[in-house]
DNA sequence: TGCAAGCATTTTGTATACAGTATAAAAAAT
DNA sequence: ATTTTTTATACTGTATACAAAATGCTTGCA
């Protein structure tokens, strides 16, 4: 995201203390907040109530939700403040749409410049993966699974497309993250997911974005009962 | 964008007073002024300075400032303020990589689901496009060819797609607005619109896609020198 | 002349106060 | 009884005031 301030203050630092301006630490705060479902769509947002909540004044609570209203997760109603925004389960579908065909674009650009390094780091990410899923830590294995798809956005190393990736996955997260999916899906999850990496560590672009792309479509499947 | 407030009072009015808010109001015109080069970029932002300018206080000014903070045109430094984004030629390029995916994407889909009345109303804004390409009209030329590009995206009926398209097609506007090119690569930017154009009435999806492709990578040789 | 430290100024960050607007409830009229 | 009008309340929108931080300048000293 375009979101988080920056925090480069390069000098050796014990720990560096959370320069973070409030707007922005709120900002983050409601974001998990209505991820997490503890605002829920369509929820009105009373700025005076949730500032007290949060203990901060209403000013830098104003300056957060303008930019969640940016990001798209509030909705501003003139004179009538922010809401939370709910989607459609069209809403959903178009942002997957999206959504897929970005993490095919990245892949494909991965497989040509990503380093032999950061494809490591993602099968050994793609391993905790897999004890979770072993384990059936559901959390955990959610967890995971969004920093690999994150990863390989990284991977490409192309700024704005990483932004807009986050931009819609924050949005889909939401989603994903109350959609307890069937043991049997959730193994061909993981399958795919097998396969990505394989495809991946082999550097074969079109591969890679066949597998992302069937696994991006039965995500799709996979969420579309709870939306 | 995810930006204008909405504006939905259904009662018959005479003229409906501009009943955005103000900060709604000042976004778009400070996205303006950047784009237009009022707001140079990494120029520092002057809270009061600029609030006087455009008469308004300090704080709906600032919540305008976190909201293109959001969108990325302008930068929040701690306890130092807003700048104005400064994009490097990576940058750029980057972006145009992202906007011909996501062009291609939506070039595919509306053939299958655009309305004959939809296709008929970007024709007409070609031939609007191309009499102005004859008049030499560059402003009028590189608006109306914005609308077209939004247009088709548009046509796709995938509201995420079109908001990350404006998003990413906010940023380079600047650098587009100051890319005045000569006159050989003007024409044959006419042309390939005009081969887009024809691909979309036939709802050729494979040949759109490539269309735009080249179109495009072509339109990156053009504003690159001035990046 | 160069450098450093302290002070002053400027600017951002946050809180609070006031004004305007929408909503809801109650009262009056049909 | 239903609809309309009025009125009260609560919340948002904006401005201003105050506090904290950063920058630049001046002055003193080596």
């Amino acid at each position: 995201m375009a979101s988080d301030m920056i925090e480069t203050n390069g000098r050796r630092t014990v720990a560096t203390i959370s320069r973070q301006s409030l707007h922005g630490e709120i900002v983050t705060r409601l974001r998990d907040m209505i991820i997490e479902g503890d605002l829920q769509p369509g929820e009105r947002i009373y700025e005076t109530q949730l500032g007290e909540e949060l203990g901060v004044s209403r000013t830098p609570l104003r300056e957060a939700l303008k930019f969640l209203a940016s990001e798209g997760l509030v909705e501003l109603v003139p004179s009538r403040g922010a809401v939370v925004k709910r989607f459609s389960a069209k809403d959903v579908e178009d942002m997957l749409i999206v959504l897929r065909s970005l993490e095919m674009l990245a892949g494909r650009i991965a497989c040509a410049v990503a380093s032999e390094e950061g494809i490591a780091r993602l099968r050994s990410l793609h391993d905790a993966m897999v004890k979770h899923y072993k384990a059936a830590e559901r959390l955990e294995y959610y967890k995971v699974n969004q920093q690999i798809h994150t990863g390989i956005v990284a991977l490409a190393n192309n700024a704005p497309l990483a932004e807009v990736h986050g931009l819609l996955q924050s949005r889909v997260k939401r989603i994903r993250f109350i959609g307890h999916e069937g043991a049997e899906r959730w193994a061909g999850a993981v399958a795919e997911h097998e396969r990505i990496i394989a495809a991946l560590e082999a550097r074969d672009a079109e591969t890679l974005a066949r597998e992302l792309d069937t696994h991006l479509v039965n995500g799709w499947e996979r969420v579309k009962s709870v939306v």
